[in-house]
DNA sequence: TGTTTCATGTAACATTCGTTTCATGAGCGA
DNA sequence: TCGCTCATGAAACGAATGTTACATGAAACA
């Protein structure tokens, strides 16, 4: 659209990457970015549209930096995928996108009228992703659970601590838990 | 304390179990359990105090629940562990409390300052208890952090999708993965 | 040049927020 | 019965909320 708008998204996603979306307000936003509440609700129509297009934005974002690192997640071995979803997550430039994700998925559990929209689209868990880097089995569907809840249960461990040695060897630890074993034992 | 601040705890708990606290006000809060904005700030000194009084209500709560079903950790194998966990944090009883606290966990992420405090005390991730019953080991803290990442990712999966089924087997597939498995493999 | 569209500033709107002030009983010990 | 503490209600406080009305200036187009 207009290239101010895209501007005003740009700022206002830097500005939420970093205070979160929780006990976000117009003017506050607004005098950091260099703007006025008027002109965002000018350009977004309202508050919830300005969110509704920052996080469109984070969605369009993670999926174009993830893409080029991933490649065909069915050629691959889950192990890798994994490791690659990991190294991407906790990455300097990523790890903020991850962790804005993360805040609005929790908070839509309690409200999901107020945020779930804000996560449409987005398989805030990577169920599908990893399905595809597995091969038939049985359990499938349940590794692929066990995949995705490990990622997330890193991730949040992650942010809260910053601790990213202990996490990364613990994720190093279940690659090579998996990595005997045949899925349907 | 006194008596009213006790029965006043317990129905504003309730009602923060349901709604969450991100988005709390205390007009409505007040209003939903039959009393007034001007009695909880009378009671709990402010509205920082009230949340205060609820989240350590919580923790003990959780605390004496969780402590009447696990006995000694270091006198079980991890596995059962992990069972009993799992197990009596999606019970019916017990998951709002887990979900408000996965909240709170949050939150704190972005805003440590107001969120952070509700969390003394809480190591919100369950590393110790797990940690306890583990063997020795030269990986025992990547142990530890793995499987509480499991059970906080899980958490979070079945707190966004509500399939016990299938979360439920997702642990049982970890649990079998670390069956086979010495720790320094 | 005149007109129209777009972007923006100023200021206000009604509402809600946490908190406070003032008043009023209810119960209870002296 | 007199005071005193505790609990409560009614109402207001200043501040902040999302949003809107109105005016203005610049740019684009006729």
């Amino acid at each position: 659209m207009s290239e101010r708008r895209e501007e005003l998204i740009e700022k206002s996603l830097d500005y939420m990457l970093e205070h979160g979306v929780a006990g976000l307000t117009l003017r506050p936003l607004a005098g950091a970015i260099g703007t006025s509440a008027r002109l965002l609700v000018y350009h977004f129509g309202s508050k919830d549209g300005l969110i509704t297009a920052v996080m469109d934005e984070v969605r369009a974002r993670i999926q174009r930096s993830f893409a080029g690192v991933l490649g065909d997640p069915t050629k691959k071995p889950v192990k890798s995928v994994m490791q690659a979803f990991w190294a991407w997550t906790i990455h300097r430039a990523n790890v903020k996108y991850m962790r804005l994700l993360f805040e609005v998925q929790v908070l839509a559990i309690h409200n999901p009228a107020m945020y779930g929209p804000y996560l449409e689209g987005t398989s805030s868990s990577w169920l599908e992703l990893i399905e595809a880097s597995l091969p038939p089995s049985r359990e499938k569907r349940a590794f692929a659970t066990l995949c995705a809840a490990v990622i997330d249960g890193l991730l949040l461990e992650y942010l809260s601590t910053r601790d990213g040695r202990r996490t990364t060897r613990a994720l190093e630890l279940f690659n090579r838990l998996m990595a005997g074993r045949t899925l349907d034992a």
